[in-house]
DNA sequence: CGACTGGCCGAGTTA
DNA sequence: CGGCCAGTCG
């Protein structure tokens, strides 16, 4: 490991600081991954540090994999024994499991996902009388969740707020204070509660602190600019007694204010630790020149921020092109055009990656490359934890973990369906706070009640058999009795007995569930601190922190990417298409204050950022979005960007290849695009006409094979075929693009 | 008492 | 266009 030669100048003296505080500003693309992991191993191997005392912390759990994977590469997993590298929630799960106790939790405790806590939350309204017309679940979280970033528990958010004798903010003191009762009441916390608790542990508890200060001697925080109130103290906490804190980050891709994170504590890190050192990053080993030129341009409308300007050592590459379409539907049979062009050039689909501000706008391209049969994954939207019948099976296995967990046990009790409801859960929750025990013991003597003689036999039963799955519970591993408790609860058969499409795919996803426990088995065997939690209760934590972004079926598998731009923010692609750049949308609408304006800005700054190669913008005229379809102004960001519309006539030409960014006249009056490849220009196929190709004619498809015209649809550009082929079936094709051939 | 259906309202980004 | 709730049917 020579650091002199694998790192330029500046990422050398990042890496190779030792001792006391350290800001590092990385611009996007600049290698910062990188910096943090030789810094890891120059510590352990160079220094003598040991990795029991380095803590590395990261927002997400992709993140934090690739850095202990990136270490590794470099140490040897077996010189890493020790170290944490962990999500914020994460490392404060593992705190908060071993000192529950301390702060009135046991260590079981349940992590509320957001669905949850709006359950609880309109129960909270209902108790309170409170009228969801006026105050609902969704205004009343927000006021709390932003509260709680800033540290502001429900007796400060009522005394502040009592002085100024507002109605609604004293109904949301009123409706917090109940939520955190009923949260303890059920030794549950929120995402936030995890930091804020960890907060209160180490405060009310010295000795706690201390042990992980002295245990935690060098730290380092990633995506610093995303942290808020309550990360930037816990850090400080751990921080303050040897001040060895090394935080990475770039004010420039904040783009997490809407949770609370407070650009301030980058921009103010200087202030707060005095004696610190700062290194600016900004050399790109990413994307070419006229990719950065685009990404400053964009940021340099910004005014809070500290300079920074981004070079690369590669050449101009690719021009940027902008696609004005007619309406969404033409956006997407852009991109598809544009994809398998590029594929037909040698590119594979995983280079293509499709990027939006907002998720609704994923289904229309959802659809076109479906159609074209162009394999895709899309992150994001319903996400796999949400989905019911993962979440039906999650909530068993926290009955059997806890069965003293009511808010699952509500959820299962009539999954699959065996005529329970609400009523009868609402008499056995009654019962059993008045006599001091639990809902599922009311259950399981339901005939000693006169309120539920009706259901009493159902209720016994399904009493007895969560007992009966809970004596399997120690005698198997973790994805063995997953699988039991699937097939056990009747699920499946419920399923199976429905017999649609969408049972069938309900039925995968519980398959799929199976395997996300036998690799957690797997994990945990490699894992250095095997947990000396029960099995059960750990994987329930596992999961409950685990987002789609984390689950890593065939990564490698060749389809083109969907996302939104926060998602995307740390990773890169060969060829980025940023939708629907209209106002309204990106900028989002609901973006009205100047800041607001700039953090739509650095979201677009991150967009830009991602691509390698080539970047595509596009933005439609018309759109449907919402069941609606509106005219769109295009985004403020493009005439920033000075980028021109690309012409409309030269539509099907200019999609023959990839390489035709090309000199246009753009709606702006300027022509910007730098000259695209001359060579690629000629290469171009001829233009398939209509006339060419009629129903019941035999044609040859290069990806396809044979098949015939079963249909045609549109004239000239816009003819759609419909040809059934031999062997791969029913498509429809863009004649203008598929590129036919009579047999 | 629970299941099902129709109508109405709302529509952003996330660990 | 879709999720949720209220009202009605079984």
């Amino acid at each position: 490991m020579d650091l002199k030669k694998e790192l330029n100048n500046e990422q050398y003296l990042a890496a190779t600081h030792v001792e006391g505080p350290l800001l590092i500003l990385a611009g996007a693309g600049s290698g910062k991954t990188r910096v943090i992991t030789y810094r890891i191993a120059h510590l352990i191997k160079n220094c003598g540090v040991s990795p029991y005392n380095i803590l590395a912390i990261t927002f997400t759990n992709k993140a934090a994999r690739e850095m202990a994977e990136r270490a590794s590469f470099l140490l040897g997993e077996e010189n890493l024994y020790g170290i944490w590298i962990n999500t914020f929630h994460a490392a404060c799960g593992k705190i908060l499991r071993r000192y529950a106790d301390r702060i009135g939790f046991s260590s079981n405790f349940i992590i509320y996902d957001e669905s949850e806590v709006q359950v609880v939350l309109k129960e909270c309204l209902r108790r309170l009388n409170i009228d969801e017309k006026y105050l609902d679940a969704r205004a009343v979280r927000n006021y709390i969740s932003r509260a709680k970033d800033e540290m502001i528990s429900w007796k400060d958010f009522t005394k502040t707020y009592n002085t100024y004798n507002n109605h609604m903010y004293r109904m949301v003191a009123d409706v917090y204070k109940m939520y955190q009762e009923t949260l303890l009441a059920n030794n549950a916390m929120d995402f936030d509660d995890m930091i804020l608790m960890t907060i209160k542990l180490f405060k009310e508890n010295p000795d706690v602190l201390e042990y992980y200060q002295e245990k935690f001697k060098f730290i380092m925080v990633d995506e610093y600019q995303d942290t808020n109130m309550a990360q930037y103290e816990f850090v400080r906490l751990l921080a303050s007694k040897y001040k060895n804190l090394c935080v990475v980050g770039d004010d420039d891709q904040s783009i997490y204010g809407f949770r609370g994170a407070d650009i301030r504590n980058i921009l103010e890190f200087e202030n707060e630790y005095h004696d610190c050192k700062v290194i600016k990053l900004e050399q790109n080993y990413r994307s070419t020149q006229n990719i950065l030129d685009a990404a400053n341009k964009i940021i340099r409308n910004n005014t809070e921020r500290r300079s920074k300007r981004l070079w690369t050592e590669q050449g101009r590459g690719e021009p940027i092109t902008r696609y004005e379409a007619d309406d969404h539907n033409d956006e997407a049979l852009y991109i598809v055009s544009a994809i398998q062009d590029g594929v037909r050039n040698g590119m594979k689909y995983s280079d293509f990656t499709i990027l939006y501000r907002i998720n609704a706008l994923s289904q229309t391209i959802e659809k076109a490359l479906s159609r074209f049969g162009i394999p895709y994954r899309v992150y994001g939207g319903l996400k796999f934890f949400d989905r019911k019948e993962i979440k039906d099976i999650v909530c068993y296995l926290r009955v059997l973990d806890n069965p003293l967990d009511d808010v699952a046990l509500r959820r299962i009790i009539n999954v699959p369906k065996r005529g329970i409801g609400d009523v009868s859960y609402n008499h056995a929750y009654d019962i059993a706070m008045r006599e001091g025990t639990n809902v599922l013991n009311v259950f399981l003597n339901a005939g000693n009640y006169s309120e539920l003689s009706r259901t009493a036999t159902k209720l016994t039963s399904f009493a007895l058999k969560i007992m009966d799955m809970m004596m399997k519970k120690d005698s198997m591993g973790i994805s063995e009795y997953v699988k039991y408790v699937i097939y056990e609860s009747g699920m499946i058969d419920e399923l199976k007995r429905e017999n649609t499409d969408e049972a069938e795919s309900r039925i995968e996803n519980l398959m799929e569930f199976i395997s996300v426990a036998n690799e957690y088995e797997n994990e945990i065997q490699e894992s250095p601190e095997a947990e000396s939690l029960n099995n059960l209760t750990s994987f329930l934590q596992t999961i409950a922190l685990s987002t789609d972004m984390d689950r890593q079926e065939n990564e490698d598998a060749d389809m083109v990417t969907l996302m939104t731009i926060h998602n995307s923010k740390g990773l890169e692609f060969p060829v980025v298409f940023v939708i629907a750049m209209e106002e309204g949308t990106f900028p989002s609408m609901r973006a009205e204050l100047p800041e607001e304006v700039e953090e739509e800005r650095r979201l677009c700054y991150v967009a830009i950022t991602r691509a390698m190669k080539k970047l595509y913008l596009t933005h439609s005229r018309l759109r449907l979005l919402y069941g609606r379809t509106n005219y769109r102004v295009p985004s403020r960001f493009l005439r920033e960007l000075e980028i021109g519309a690309e012409n409309e006539k030269d539509k099907s030409e200019k999609s023959t290849n990839f390489r035709t960014g090309a000199v246009r006249k753009g709606a702006f009056g300027r022509v910007v695009n730098s000259v695209g490849d001359v060579k690629a220009l000629n290469q171009k196929t001829e233009t398939v006409s209509a006339n060419d190709f009629k129903v019941g004619d035999r044609v040859k498809h290069k990806k396809f094979g044979n098949g015939t015209i079963v249909k045609m649809e549109g004239s000239g550009d816009k003819t759609i075929v419909e040809i059934q082929f031999d062997s791969t079936g029913m498509k429809r094709l863009m004649l203008a693009y598929a590129k036919l051939s009579h047999i």
